[in-house]
DNA sequence: TGACGTCCCATGATTTCCCATGTAAACCCA
DNA sequence: TGGGTTTACATGGGAAATCATGGGACGTCA
């Protein structure tokens, strides 16, 4: 059951380094190998990270779209133009691209927030404020009934 | 498992050449060689370059059409006539032919786009406009739901 | 001869690799 | 269960390899 939780800050390095928390590094491997596709998320202003199996998810329903057509092309400069694919290092660590840090005013130190699926990076403060927003947003609302067939 | 991604800035010199970013040379050495097949896309105003591998894809499609029909051979017009095979040298850099570079409005910079199996080259500026109007065309939409098994 | 294209070498900057260390968590054994 | 030991993890920094880029030399074709 490789899934990506909970959340985790590390140290981001003069290089531009950081460690991958090791539950990640864990998830990653039944997930594809030590690949980590990064973009940027426009809409929430942090980074989105996810392995090759979820890529290839991605990849399949793009590919499901007309050749050429704007939609197609949209989805694809958002998906593989705005996409990194990074290799984790022997220590654990990846590097993030420059321009990623800046999009998401990355500093010294960057959250790790697991989504299941996927991950997100944020800078720490921006996440406690998105957080505030979360909890509003989901006043009154509840999860759908479970699907019948017991889990 | 080879795909290009990501968006990458580089320096056209005075004879016209430019380095190809390394991922996608990385790329590219797993789909056919050092081979390049660059075309323009009127579409877009951009330059598209793919592999041999993706090339020999689209063969196979045109293969699949009438004889001297005209459908096919406006794909041939299109795919082989005003497609220009450039070999990756071994510093790492094509030469632009004079055209595509006029055709794209290239100067002193060129943006590489990786679209999965296929890459674009752009002039920096038009990208920029590009994406916003990307950007638009997709408001609303997103691609179908993921999996629900973890990936 | 001059524009152009190809080949080769040079170089600075960046990135990757490798080793070292502090700290925190897990383990083990009485 | 307590305390010490070991392992794993996150982090730092230097050395080595890679990358992007510039420019000269040589050959070719009009």
């Amino acid at each position: 059951m490789a899934r990506f939780t909970s959340t985790v800050v590390n140290k981001v390095d003069k290089k531009g380094r950081v460690s991958v928390p090791a539950t990640f590094r864990a998830a990653l491997e039944q997930l594809g190998g030590s690949v980590i596709y990064l973009r940027m998320d426009a809409t929430n202003g942090c980074l989105e990270g996810f392995s090759e199996v979820f890529m290839a998810a991605i990849e399949e329903r793009i590919n499901g779209l007309d050749m050429h057509s704007e939609e197609r092309e949209a989805f694809e400069q958002t998906y593989f133009g705005a996409s990194h694919r990074l290799v984790v290092d022997p220590e654990g660590r990846i590097v993030l691209p420059r321009e990623f840090v800046e999009f998401a005013g990355i500093g010294e130190q960057a959250s790790f927030v697991g989504l299941n699926t996927r991950f997100q990076v944020w800078h720490p403060p921006h996440l406690a404020e998105h957080r505030k927003g979360s909890a509003d947003r989901l006043k009154g609302k509840t999860l759908p009934a479970p699907p019948r067939s017991p889990a």
